[in-house]
DNA sequence: GTCAATAATTTTGTATACAAGAATTGCGAT
DNA sequence: ATCGCAATTCTTGTATACAAAATTATTGAC
């Protein structure tokens, strides 16, 4: 579908990525550009395009003639970005209510047991991809094109802070049962149940936020 | 808040931007970019990133090692963004329910007032001038700022397709009820029916759904 | 005459060079 | 000694130069 990864500024892209979300690069620092070039290997050009794209996506902020700088969302947008995802995957989950197929149903069981089995097993990494996939499959079938790459998108911004979450006693076996009503809702057909299940499901509440809070605290010096 | 239009590229996206909206640059069309870079009088650079952030937004479509080509939504997608946007509108209705402000209001009731006017006085550009407003109000009262740039960047995108909606006969009026019927249910604090009404507001459907389609007739040859 | 292979040309992607604005440092005055 | 101003240095933004790849054109064979 996607002219697969192009050019090495994309590379470069993901690459700084990453060192945004593993903490290479501290919320309020420089990013700067001859640094990354030789970093990389490569001349200024590609680390511009890369920071372009970066900036674009939201996860610096480029100042005209300053630099660009890691731009980490505070407590508050971070809150508005979950709350935003919860009504996009509650949409998801409506709309999936009266389009969902027969197969993705099985699909969605399937993926929820090898979930409960990574849960059991411990298996983190196990545990994240079908939790992905579970979220995946609902994306799609919303029957919305659209709507999955935007949920796809926000999915993937926040996908650095969703592991603390999962950090809580018991949370993942809650996150489990949740899941099961989401699909429970989704094969009886009833959109408001599903969509409410799914946005309790995502929503930070309650624990969640006193834990998500505590996850900054470090970035806030 | 943000830094104001910056450098050069920026101003070169806006302007192809534009000249893809207003169909100086037709669908599947290459942009050239020494053609680019000549027309403005500047250099490749520039206009390369001004590709760049055009792409990111999904106005264009990059193929590596080919070229960018613009890439006009087709009917499906089309529809599918007016899904998506009805639903984030929703969303705003619902949130703001419980969240807007007396002032917001007022302001609301205000903004419907000129927009009638404009109505009245056949005055397009007063209308969509006060119509965006609307909605912006609307936006921001949804008490979440990431879901206010979210909704400003797709109704942005939206833009170009909703001038056609408006040709239709007495859509004005309706269109107009409508928002009162919104800011009713705003003022009664009934989120779910202010959900409903502006979903209904922005969603295509009916006699909408043809003249959309029509409009995007000459674009398939 | 048509098709294929290869050469020429065009075009993208990257590197380097240059210009203009911002930050910093050093100097002078109070 | 501190504050203010100016000159230097550093960094970004833009232009140009170069390299690799893709498209097109040309030539040759069947």
């Amino acid at each position: 579908m996607r002219p697969m990864e192009r050019k090495r500024s994309d590379l470069i892209a993901d690459a700084i990525e990453g060192m945004i979300f593993d903490g290479t690069f501290a919320d309020g620092e420089r990013l700067d550009e001859v640094q990354l070039a030789t970093r990389f290997s490569v001349s200024r050009t590609p680390v511009r395009e890369a920071l372009l794209r970066l900036a674009q996506s939201g996860l610096v902020e480029q100042l005209p003639r300053r630099g660009v700088f890691v731009r980490q969302p505070g407590p508050v947008e971070l809150i508005e970005m979950f709350e935003v995802m919860a009504e996009l995957e509650a949409v998801c989950a409506r709309l999936a209510a009266s389009r969902i197929t027969d197969a993705a149903l099985k699909d969605l069981h399937e993926t929820n047991a090898r979930c409960n089995a990574a849960v059991e097993a411990q298996d983190a990494d196990g545990y994240y991809r079908e939790n992905e996939r579970f979220h995946g499959i609902l994306y799609r079938q919303s029957g919305n094109g659209f709507l999955e790459q935007e949920c796809l998108r926000l999915h993937r911004r926040l996908q650095p802070f969703r592991r603390v979450q999962l950090r809580l006693r018991g949370r993942l076996r809650q996150s489990m049962s949740e899941h099961e009503a989401i699909v429970a809702a989704l094969e009886a057909g009833d959109g408001a149940g599903a969509a409410e299940a799914i946005r309790a499901h995502v929503a930070v509440q309650g624990e969640k936020f006193h834990h998500l809070m505590a996850s900054l605290k470090p970035a806030a010096e």
